[in-house]
DNA sequence: CATGAATGAGCTTTCATTCAT
DNA sequence: CATGAATGAAAGCTCATTCAT
């Protein structure tokens, strides 16, 4: 009770009120969004450490005290985050209107899809690197965490599924390493994208490398599941 | 800073001069090695925020004022860690004794290696996220950072040569690529495995689970670069 | 403040009004006393600054707005805290029956109803020295306050004139002291509990050391006061 | 190690040092001293949570870090100043030079100097008043407190040993409770003395009613443990 | 060569209170 | 009548760094 709202309110149980939402309460929502997605941009780029309350306060145009009058704490404020980021991915991968009947079209279009996310996206990857560098602590803590696995190890077993029956692919493959070999070179590209460029002396961003690489992991990944690559 | 005494002088090189070492440079020298340990292990696990002068200092036996003496800032620390990373990953890899001759199983030699160093070196992993969290900033200020351009490119580049000589591998492909997917691969499995745990609801750290995806990966890779996998 | 409704109306106030009172001031009613009953425990257990708004809202399942409402401020919330507790120890002294023919027994009755009521409202102790360290601020504000002093001297001055004319008494003995010896030793054993029990090594609250303590200070008092003890 | 004196420096294990103390150790010393007599003015005066890191530290024209230099934290520092208030009142007991052939005199030199110590010294009071708030949570946690254990009760026990052989004293009297009761007397006086004025419509603080009430209070003591008063 | 002392800016968080329905 | 939202000051504490031997 008290001044704060039941703790960290969640967004969903607002929303599950059947009462429309009043001006106060549209700009309340709007307060704590805009913390939400301040707290986004800077966490993700500088830590959750170098992400201080007041850097997030100030890009959101509010105050430290409504962050913690909607979200408890830095970490609860953080588990949001995360939160809410692997929600993102979620929705983002659901849309993603595949074929069944085309399986190496559409593994083609995952990989597309995933390399043109994690670029887009660089954000998704520093808050997991951070959420790493923490061992995962923040995210075991968070309830929602379990809703959002990921539909994409799900999606690629249906088109190896497909793939088999129409011989296409080979049998002995698992999803889960598939979908890990795309993860891991999507992500590492992005994620060690200045290291790299230091080390490699060239730079990784441009469209034309972006698109190099894109076209060598999906070389590889239908190398390794085709039967007749 | 003016007074600053041993200041730029790599490890190796320190070992590399002639004149022995007196009592009192010795005693420097432990203190000096005691904090860039205790540093590397500070700053891998807390980030280049979360990782205090005094968390290092405390770890090191030592006091704050001698990061001070011997690295000028905990900035300038942070790179000599960074420096003696990568040197002792080139060191490792140097140590790589690979047959060219037999370029499919030295290629094989190179991603166990990989796998295993990185498994074994979680650190490194951290400590390279760090710094591309930061943008790579701290690494473009070290002078010596070139000095360990990772020989692997290289190793690998001939490995190729060897294969298609040989009939095993085919002609067109990019030693680069195949380097960035075995560490894109390794560094993954590695760099995201608290938050890929909590994910797919398993240990991705036991030895089974390790050597499942040690072989996914070689399969992957000699798929990628065979002629007839 | 301007709208504060049933503000400065003691809880006898009210109840001794003969209009009944509807739901609605009811309710509001329970909300206020609510407060007031929280914000004593509060106040008593953690002081005037270690009281928050927020404790005392939260104890009271109550809103902080609430107390602005009802108590315009934290300290107008706080005074009526000691007009209360103020009014309630005298109560308390009110319902006492005393014998005046019987100037020893009633003697004794007024020391046991000291030490008993101490020793069962310890939040009335830690009040007035909350109070006292604030050099006596509070009450000073309260134009309640002085209908408050205590009946307790005159109603000791009633038994010493007594015991004095049944020649049992002394007759040049202060009201006012052998109040203010009753009050001391009653008020110092609870108040200093915490400290004396660490000092001393021994619990102060049991049953048997109370009863000790009752019997040695009305021994006191009574050898202060009687012409043969 | 690092910035921290190994955590809460005792003064007394620097003086234990045999070297001679250099100009910086005392001014040190003196930084040290300036904050413990700072933060027992200022605890006393308002309280614990009252009374914040910055009045102490402006007070002692320091700094808020070196508060957490030498004490570790707010309540570090506030169990020295305990410890230290008790050592203080316990060198001062110690001072007494009692007569044991002049029992009676002797008593009541022991209760002039309570009263007269309690009157001089309210911040004893008001320390230990927050003490008690707080249910001695601090005091607890001193290793130094049991150390300074009174010398009182053995003084008095010694005081009515000797009076009792002198046929002067009642043999039935408990040293403990003459002590407590001297105590509570002296105490309640200063300790509730902004309330007791409010209330009594007098100023208790007067010479003559400091010295009203010391003999009010020796006559009782007097009464109690003399065998013809 | 080493180190205790000092420094002020910055951190996360809590405070009492007012605003706007 | 009631209350969620907003506010800025101040709290305790930690930070990287410099001073002064």
């Amino acid at each position: 009770m008290a001044t704060k709202p039941t703790s960290p309110r969640s967004a969903t149980a607002r929303l599950a009120s059947a009462k429309r939402p009043g001006v106060r309460e549209q700009a309340a929502q709007t307060t704590r969004d805009n913390i939400l997605r301040a707290a986004t941009k800077v966490f993700a780029r500088y830590g959750y450490e170098g992400g201080s309350v007041e850097k997030i306060s100030l890009s959101a145009k509010s105050f430290d005290r409504m962050i913690y009058y909607y979200f408890g704490s830095k970490e609860g404020l953080f588990i949001e985050v995360l939160e809410d980021m692997y929600r993102r991915m979620n929705d983002a991968e659901l849309e993603l209107d595949l074929d069944l009947e085309q399986p190496v079209e559409s593994l083609k279009e995952v990989i597309r899809f995933v390399v043109t996310y994690y670029s887009k996206n660089p954000e998704f990857i520093t808050l997991l690197n951070t959420e790493n560098l923490h061992r995962g602590k923040h995210i075991s803590k968070s309830m929602r965490a379990r809703e959002y696995s990921s539909p994409a190890i799900a999606i690629i077993q249906k088109l190896l599924e497909s793939g088999v029956k129409k011989k296409v692919f080979r049998a002995d493959i698992s999803a889960r390493n598939v979908y890990l070999l795309i993860a891991a070179t999507g992500y590492f590209y992005i994620s060690n994208r200045h290291t790299l460029s230091a080390f490699l002396g060239e730079d990784l961003q441009t469209p034309e490398a972006l698109a190099d690489w894109q076209a060598f992991i999906t070389s590889t990944v239908l190398r390794t599941v085709m039967l007749n690559p």
